[in-house]
DNA sequence: AATGAATGAGGGTTCATTCAT
DNA sequence: AATGAATGAACCCTCATTCAT
């Protein structure tokens, strides 16, 4: 019975934890940190203001767990689609579909990743970073390997090509986001890997 | 002597309004604007917090103003930069070194610009993308006709290419900034007008 | 069967009873009425916090019941004290040294007895002096004895010598376990009898 | 005009803080610091709750420089007191006689001073002791005198004795108050200094 | 015109109490 | 009977804005 009863515990917390999380990034992300009110995050999971401060800690913690939740999700799956392929652009173009897909899914999260980084700087840059170098890592090796291969021009480094990788997608699913996806995303990101691989320029050299 | 003491009223104005739209920036750029405090504009202006209420009618009205500046001064910047070339893809060279330079300069409207911008969302969109389209027609049409001249890919869209290439400038500076400016802001210029231009892989064509 | 149900029932809410009161007089103890916490008192009592409701229809009457409790167990322990001399004086004696051994052993009750007494004012009074009086009428007995004897000083008011001495016990505990113990409980004991039966003055009259 | 100005200023200051101060002192006796609201002082003061917060930094702060403008006040009064009487004896009743006016006078401090003691403990004791000790240490040294000139019994440790005085005296009062004043002030203070000098009983040694 | 003292709506957080399991 | 998850009233504190001087 007590192991019922604390699995039956456990389940619900991660439950509402869950519950909790989900509004939190809707309402976030629509208003940001400061002018979210932990009242409305409450109203809309259909709990009382109480129970969101059982689960979590305060507004900043909260929303950290949200920035965390994201970053480990983003992750995995950027991971787990590098893994799928074995030639190095593959690799690449995987990864940036998959980051693609993942902000469509979770189209709340680039907000709050973008506009609110600052909000937070020395104390939450860490956890940021924690996460995400440890996933630039493996797209920096990937990276490396097309350049030996002859592949990608080796005179780039590839720490900023990566870091302008980055910047490109999360700044333009943001802006798609934020103009009401007036262009379509698919096709934005045939344009954005052209661009990002052979450039805007006609080939000159045949 | 009435038109004097207007001429100097007016000078005066001007300059106090300056004065605080200087301190305003750099505090807005550095606490974004929900924990920025009027106060502590005022402080750091040397004016009272009632002479800054004489000026700007409130603290969302201060900001945008500033927003409002930084744009006015940016397009200007664009504007004539590419009035001073004549070929085509020489005028969009010159307007991303306008763009990098200006942020260089104006640190502190890169972050007002990106993490604020949602803040404000639809009733500053409009103000926003006033000045930007402005701005942006003029360079879609040097886009069109680089096009036009067998210059650039004719399958690109240009609307989504500036796009893209805004959002790179920005997001670049951005990230450039909040890393601390770990690497140089030169040499990534010259990085990403490069990927712009002929994207990372290695001409195969030769 | 039934009346020994009965009986075993009741054996077990005296006893939980007890355990509650137990926790809940150190822990109102050590900080207060208003910074005690339900929540902490069940914790160290072992209990769920709807158990504690379940003994104690709330917060304040189970710290009234803490109060109740002890002005009880302190009337009996002085009374009794009292019957075992026959001599006013020593009668008189006897009382302070159970006052004093009470609160050495019960020493959560004096800080409980006196920073709280305000707290409930009015409706609390009452029941401490319902208890306190029956206790110093007794006393004041005693006293008018000695005085009649010859043995107390006739013109004191028998009434304000007793709250006298109350007070000077009372805040005299207090402020020993307030300061840590720094002198010893029975070494203060002796010079507060002496002071209260010959002053701090050098005899003259010898 | 400036130095006008800035007095001018410094006046209003300390008017206000006067004005809260004695409101606050009001409600924090009759209710403690726990039950006291913010909001009732700044009421009662006729202010805004944020004037408040201009003048003290927190409830706990404007709570403490009650404490410390009572402490300091009493101090004043019991060194001028004693400064006034050649005899050590009589010093130390004037002492007495001070205190005893002191609470008269500022009857909410008994309270705040005795029941909130603990509230605060560790930050505060600091506080209280170093107020209290400057004071206590004239006194000890007139009790010292007093010893030598044999006017007081050898035996008695001063330090203890004085801490006994303090204890009757406070608790004196607070009882005093406590109970509505049922018996006279002076009366009760020509009996604790009977008291306190020459004990309750009778002289045998005649 | 400039000031900064005063204000109070607003929002984060706590915790006594309830009640379904 | 026992529990502890859920609740929301209550209260501290902040800060944009006003206005008398």
């Amino acid at each position: 019975m007590k192991i019922t009863d604390k699995a039956k515990r456990k389940e619900l917390t991660q439950m509402r934890q869950k519950q909790i999380l989900d509004v939190a990034a809707r309402v976030f992300s629509k208003k940001g940190f400061a002018r979210t009110q932990v009242d409305e995050i409450a109203d809309l999971a259909g709990l009382g203001k109480g129970t969101v401060y059982r689960y979590f800690k305060d507004k900043k913690n909260l929303f950290l767990s949200i920035v965390d939740r994201g970053l480990e999700s983003l992750k995995d799956l950027a991971l787990e689609a590098m893994a799928k392929e074995k030639e190095p652009l593959d690799k690449i173009k995987k990864v940036i579909e998959a980051y693609l897909k993942f902000f469509e899914k979770h189209s709340d999260l680039i907000r709050i990743f973008i506009h609110e980084q600052s909000e937070f700087q020395k104390r939450i840059q860490k956890r940021y970073y924690q996460h995400y170098y440890e996933h630039v890592n493996k797209v920096e090796d990937v990276f490396r390997e097309a350049q030996t291969l002859g592949l990608i021009k080796k005179k780039i480094n590839h720490r900023l090509a990566i870091a302008i990788l980055t910047d490109m997608l999360n700044s333009f699913i943001y802006t798609w986001q934020l103009t009401g996806q007036k262009y379509s995303l698919s096709e934005s990101f045939s344009l954005i890997t052209e661009i990002y691989f052979t450039g805007i320029l006609e080939q000159r050299g045949k």
